[in-house]
DNA sequence: TTAACATATCAAAAAAACTTGTTACGTCAA
DNA sequence: TTGACGTAACAAGTTTTTTTGATATGTTAA
């Protein structure tokens, strides 16, 4: 098939633009969780946590680990620096032009 | 209308989930710059154009100015800084347990 | 063993996002 | 004025994501 070819960043900004893996997130702050610790928590059907944190573990955000017949997952805390650091490396550059630039731009 | 109630993190993060948005945002690095320049180096079409700004703009990771028939866009870094304080606040609490609870977590 | 359980996975349906082509609007040059 | 231009907005179609309801798999307690 053809190369979906995602960047880090999509893949990171993505795994973070939804309410449920937000929420995840926010309860995984605080230390490792087991599904269905978040499943009551946050009021979501087993099956929706299950997808939410596979994105989240594809995007490296998340790991999990497995005792007995539970899944406890975690937050990798190096994920968050990338984002971190993505949001810093898109500032404009020192030498951008801070305003108007004459419109020789169009033809 | 019903409540969309988006959080500004889901706004900022699903704003950055897209690669035509990231190519935006790369070239406003360097300043300034007019819908027209923006789909010439980006090769994309007016109108799809025109949706990812104003989706950027919404977000208010990017701000436009008039000049005659010409619209400028430039990033504003105070959005970026947010997004890079949420990607801080998102790390574990100092508090979290590094591992292992009870698996009392389920009944 | 067997039955209940925690979780993952899959398929179908629903919802949201994106693309494309078109039209509308303001501006400017002729 | 008028016509070309730059951009925004809209509508229809397409693609991607998300939800939901099974079903499957491994684990543990009885």
């Amino acid at each position: 098939m053809a190369p979906p070819n995602l960047t880090r960043a999509e893949v990171l900004f993505h795994a973070l633009s939804d309410a449920t893996r937000l929420g995840i997130l926010g309860m995984l702050r605080d230390g490792e969780r087991c599904v269905c610790e978040l499943q009551d928590e946050l009021d979501a059907a087993q099956s929706r946590l299950s997808f939410h944190l596979r994105v989240l573990k594809d995007a490296g955000l998340v790991a999990d680990r497995r005792e007995g017949r539970w899944a406890y997952y975690t937050i990798v805390p190096g994920a968050l620096a990338e984002v971190h650091d993505l949001a810093v490396r898109m500032q404009p550059r020192r030498s951008a032009l801070p305003i108007h630039r004459a419109p020789s731009c169009c033809r």
